[in-house]
RNA sequence: GGUUCCGUAGCUCAGCUGGAUAGAGCAACAGCCUUCUAAGCUGUGGGUCCCGCGUUCGAAUCGCGGCGGAAUCACCA
C-alpha cells in the first residue's frame, strides 16, 4: 500500500475524531514537503479551518498530534503556517524500498488478455524524401508513448502509414528518367531515400527554371507578373509530364508502376537504417497505395446513410456546420479521393484487422484541425474509438533563425544529425580518456549510446505541444540536464555495483529496517517510489516528457547523495549494504525510465 | 476575421488537478580530482511568471478581456 493513501486514510479518521466530520478524500492535499523545510510529505490544512473553527497553525499542530500517536508510520511533524510537514519513520522507507527492490520491473504494468488495445500511428513519412529532424520528433515520440501506453497495461500496436503514392514521388520518378543516368543507390553508394530525395529536388530546380523561363515569355507577351506566372506553373511541361505519370500510376500502367516500385523499395531500405539507428520499429505497415480506395467505399456507405451530401459536379461533402466546424471535401468530382478520404480507409483497415480500443495519431500540431474533422466522421460512420481517439499533437522543430525550409537548404537531416551526435560523443569520450582500455567496439556502441541518447533526451523532454528551438550550430550539450548526465550517473552506478560485487559484498533483497537513514537517502527512495505515479500520468496525460525530467530530478538528486556519502568506503556494514542497494535500485529505475523513453543506458562510459 | 496552441532568468526548458521564499541546465564568475568515474559537485550574480481585471484565506497555475507569436480554416498531403 502507498504511503500516501495510508496517510490519507489517517488524517481522514483523525478529521472524524478531532472535528466530528467525515470529508471527501480530495480534501486530504498531501504533497512533498519542499526541500528547505523537515519532513517527508506536506498536509495542507486550509480546507479543514471550517470545521476546527481554530487557526491554521492550532488545526495543524492537533492533526499533527494526533498522527503522530495512532499512525506508527509517522515519527514527528512539525508545523509552519496552515502547513503540516510530517516526518515518515526510517523504517517505513526501508521497507519501501525492499518493496521496490523486489519489483525488477517497478512501476512498469504488464498488459493482460483483457487489457485494451491501443494503437498508436506515427512516423508517417512521405517517400519522395529522407528523413529529417520533424520526423525525429515524431519518431520518437510515437516510439516512447507505445512504451508508456505498454507500462500502463495496454496492448500496443504500433503501425506506420507510408505516403507512398502521389505527385510528389512522381516528381522524383520523372527527374530519375530525366537526369538520372540509371543511378541507384548501390552505383552511387547512397542511401536510397537520399538519392529519391535528391531527385526531388533536382525535379524541384529543373521546374523552378522551366517556370521562370515561361514567366519571361508570358511577360515579354504582355501578361503582368501574377498572370504570367500563374501561367507558366500550369503549363510547366514539367510538371504536366509528371501529373501525366500520376495519371498512368491510378491506371496501372506497368512501366510506371515498375519503376515505382523500385525507386520506393530503395527508399524503404534507407527507411529502414535510419529507424533501426533511431531504435523505432513497427507492428503493422500500411501503405496509401493500398489504403487509400477504401476510403471512398466507406464515403459511400455515409452518403447512402445521409451523413454527407453530393454536389452538382459530383463532388461529396460532410456537413459539420451543426460541430461549430464547415464543409468538408471527402471526394472530388472527379471521385477522386482527398487526405481526409484517405484517413478514413486506412481507419476501415485497421479496425478489420484489429479490435482497437483506442487510437493514438502522432501527428504535427499543423493538422489539429484536420483530426478534429476525422474524429467526428470516424464517429458518424459508426468507429467506436472515432469520438475519443487522441491526436498527440506535437509542435515544430524550430531552428534559431526559424523554420526548416527545404528550399533554403535548412532542412536538418536524420541521418547526418544521428551521425554527427555519435561523432561528437566520441570525440567527447576520447578528450575524456573514457576509452582507454576498451576495444573498438566497445568504445563505438559507447558512443552510439551515448551520442543518441543526448539527441533523443533532448528532444523528449520537452513538451511534446509546444514549438522547440534547436541550434545546429551550438548542437546538443553533453553536460547537465542532459540525456548523457543521465547515462553517465548509470555507468557510475554499476561501476560501484561491480566493485561491491568483486569485493564479495552480497546486496540481500530484504534489508534490515533497523537502521537510521539521512533525509537525503530517505528522498532517494520517496522519489524512487514516484515512479509509479509517473509512468500512470505519463500514461493517461499522453506525455513522455515527464518521464525524462523525472529521471533527471532523480539522477540530480543521486549525484548530490553520491558526492555527500561515502558507499564502498562507509564502514558500517549495514549502512553500506543499504546504500549499494539504494544505488542499485536507483540505476534499476533510472533504466526502466530511459528504457520508456527509448533511450539505452550503458554499463560504463 | 473564426478556431486551436503557446508566452516563466540573457538562452534552452521544468513547474500548471490552486498552496510555503517560482526551479534546473547553458552562458558568466569563484571554488573542489593521491580517496567509490570531475560527462560530476559546491557557491555567486541573474525574474513585471506578457499585461489587466476577476474568483479565492491563497493565482505562474482557474475564468474573462487585451497584447505578442505559431498553426489552421484548399477539389495539397
Amino acid at each position: 500500500m502507498k504511503i500516501e493513501d495510508k496517510l490519507t486514510a489517517a488524517i481522514l479518521q483523525g478529521i472524524k475524531q478531532l472535528y466530528g466530520q467525515d470529508v471527501p478524500e480530495k480534501m486530504v492535499q498531501l504533497q512533498k514537503t519542499k526541500k528547505e523545510f523537515e519532513g517527508h510529505l506536506t498536509l495542507v490544512v486550509f480546507p479543514f479551518l471550517k470545521m476546527s473553527k481554530k487557526s491554521p497553525e492550532q488545526t495543524a499542530q492537533e492533526i499533527g498530534e494526533y498522527l503522530k500517536n495512532n499512525e506508527p508510520a509517522i515519527a514527528d511533524f512539525n508545523v509552519i503556517k496552515g502547513f503540516l510537514n510530517l516526518t515518515i519513520a526510517s523504517s517505513v522507507w526501508v521497507e519501501l524500498l525492499n518493496t521496490i527492490n523486489k519489483d525488477e520491473k517497478w512501476g512498469i504494468k504488464d498488459a493482460t488478455d483483457t487489457s485494451p488495445l491501443v494503437m498508436i500511428e506515427y512516423s508517417s513519412p512521405n517517400t519522395n524524401k529522407p528523413l529529417h529532424l520533424g520526423h525525429v520528433r515524431n519518431n520518437l515520440l510515437g516510439n516512447a508513448l507505445a512504451n508508456v501506453m505498454a507500462a500502463n497495461g495496454n496492448k500496443v500496436v504500433k503501425t506506420n502509414i507510408v505516403n507512398d503514392r502521389g505527385i510528389h514521388i512522381c516528381k522524383s520518378m520523372l527527374a530519375w528518367l530525366k537526369y538520372g543516368n540509371g543511378e541507384t543507390p548501390e552505383s552511387s553508394g547512397k542511401k536510397g531515400d537520399h538519392l529519391i530525395g535528391d531527385y526531388y529536388v533536382a525535379f524541384d530546380k529543373h521546374y523552378k527554371a522551366e517556370v521562370k523561363e515561361l514567366t519571361a515569355k508570358f511577360m515579354a507577351e504582355g501578361m503582368n507578373e501574377e498572370e504570367a506566372k500563374a501561367k507558366a506553373e500550369a503549363e510547366s511541361p514539367l510538371m504536366l509530364e509528371a501529373r501525366e505519370m500520376l495519371r498512368k500510376w491510378e491506371a496501372n500502367d506497368p512501366e510506371v508502376r515498375g519503376l515505382w516500385k523500385m525507386m520506393n523499395d530503395w527508399v524503404y531500405a534507407g527507411f529502414d537504417e535510419t529507424y533501426k539507428m533511431m531504435g523505432v520499429s513497427f507492428d503493422k505497415i500500411y501503405y496509401e497505395s493500398e489504403t487509400y480506395l477504401e476510403g471512398k467505399e466507406k464515403v459511400m456507405e455515409g452518403l447512402e446513410k445521409g451523413f454527407f451530401f453530393r454536389k452538382e459536379d459530383g463532388s461529396v461533402w460532410a456537413d459539420l456546420t451543426a460541430e461549430g466546424l464547415d464543409h468538408k471535401l471527402l471526394l472530388r468530382g472527379d471521385g477522386t479521393s482527398v487526405y481526409m478520404t484517405q484517413d478514413i480507409g486506412t481507419a476501415k483497415l485497421r479496425f478489420q484487422d484489429y479490435p482497437i480500443n483506442k487510437m493514438i495519431y502522432v501527428v504535427g500540431n499543423e493538422q489539429n484541425y484536420h483530426f478534429q474533422v476525422l474524429s467526428i466522421l470516424l464517429d458518424k460512420l459508426g468507429f467506436e474509438w472515432g469520438k475519443d481517439l487522441v491526436h498527440f499533437s506535437y509542435g515544430m522543430v524550430e531552428l534559431p533563425e526559424g523554420k526548416m525550409k527545404s528550399r533554403e537548404g535548412t532542412v536538418v537531416d536524420a541521418d547526418d544529425l544521428m551521425e554527427a551526435m555519435i561523432e561528437t560523443a566520441k570525440e567527447t569520450s576520447a578528450e575524456l580518456g573514457k576509452l582507454d582500455g576498451l576495444t573498438k567496439e566497445e568504445a563505438d556502441d559507447i558512443a552510439r549510446i551515448v551520442g543518441l541518447g543526448a539527441l533523443k533526451y533532448f528532444i523528449l523532454k520537452v513538451d511534446a505541444r509546444k514549438n522547440m528551438t534547436f541550434n545546429p550550430k551550438e548542437s546538443i550539450d553533453f553536460n547537465g540536464n542532459t540525456g548523457p548526465f543521465i547515462q553517465y550517473t548509470y555507468a557510475r552506478i554499476q561501476s560501484i555495483l561491480r566493485k561491491a560485487a568483486e569485493a564479495g559484498i552480497s546486496i540481500p533483497e530484504t534489508l534490515n529496517t533497523d537502521i537510521e537513514l539521512s533525509t537525503k537517502e530517505e528522498g532517494l527512495i520517496q522519489m524512487l517510489a514516484d515512479f509509479r505515479n509517473v509512468v500512470a500520468q505519463a500514461g493517461s496525460d499522453y506525455n513522455p516528457s515527464i518521464i525524462a525530467n523525472y529521471a533527471y530530478d532523480l539522477v540530480k538528486e543521486y549525484n548530490q547523495f553520491y558526492h555527500d556519502f561515502s558507499i564502498l568506503r562507509e564502514e558500517n556494514e549495514a549502512v553500506k549494504v543499504f546504500r549499494l542497494a539504494l544505488s542499485k535500485n536507483v540505476g534499476k529505475v533510472v533504466k526502466l525510465a530511459m528504457g520508456l523513453l527509448g533511450i539505452e543506458v550503458p554499463e560504463r562510459m
